[in-house]
DNA sequence: TTTAATATGTTATATTATAACATTGTTATA
DNA sequence: TATAACAATGTTATAATATAACATATTAAA
């Protein structure tokens, strides 16, 4: 069961199947809760699980949470260019898919010499429903 | 001691202090170390310090390395637009100010109707050091 | 000077994440 | 088919990050 490119291992099913299922970010801790019927008892299945999802952009974390969301982006499939929109009230997170946006940012540029290869960006503000 | 616009309490200087010391995002274990010698002796006592500096703005979280840097942009009185670039190789972290950037992101809508008030935006790459 | 608000001190515990190592399964190839 | 190399899994323990809860002290305002 050796990884090939874009096959997902037996661990990696159950945990992107659950996360995908939720329409929310999900913490580490609440996903090995809920795969535990499935037998992943321990930590470090899920995190190993998580990190590979990452990875290979199917899964995103929220790092202002510490939580994990399937990607919504078909085009995403290198987790190197993320935003999300954050509501402070419900706690809703939306990933951001804008052309514009991610032009702008993966062409962005300064003095200092780093050429960027990765972002994230987290926008945070209040929904219509919490306004 | 009641905090007034602009002032900081005794643990909040000595906590502040040291992050301006460092030129690099300090962990909060790190800086709870460090200023035990001053008499901070528990977490809570770091974090309350680092909560209202982060607040007003004194102080960054860098999200993706649970880590805490003093500001360097004057103009950055309230930590609602924040933008960093973190190198993969050295781990330097620099605040990025960069006017087109933040006008960009601080005016940004899409059309989901929320109204974004706050951002971060975190670069990954390599400086030129470490290429 | 009483009251309210803010800050501090302290202990314990919750939450998030990784180290380390043994075992099993898969692929490649000798 | 052996056997070696690698990838994935299972398992226990522990590290690292962060907060709850409550007592006390300090300050500002009424
Ligand atoms: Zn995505
Ligand atoms: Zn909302
Ligand atoms: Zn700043
Ligand atoms: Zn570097």
């Amino acid at each position: 069961m050796a990884q090939k490119q874009g096959y997902l291992s037996k661990n990696q099913k159950i945990v992107l199947d659950y996360i995908e299922k939720a329409n929310q970010p999900l913490k580490a801790y609440s996903i090995l809760f809920n795969v535990q019927k499935k037998g992943l008892k321990a930590p470090p299945q899920v995190y190993r699980a998580l990190d590979r999802l990452v990875e290979i952009g199917k899964v995103h974390k929220i790092e202002s949470k510490n939580a994990f969301v399937a990607c919504k982006n078909s085009s995403c499939t290198i987790s190197n260019a993320t935003a999300f929109s954050i509501c402070d009230g419900c706690e809703k997170v939306t990933e951001i898919s804008n052309p514009k946006l991610s032009k702008y940012l993966s062409g962005f540029q300064d003095n200092s010499g780093m050429k960027y290869n990765k972002y994230n960006l987290e926008f945070f503000g209040l929904c219509k429903k919490c306004r």
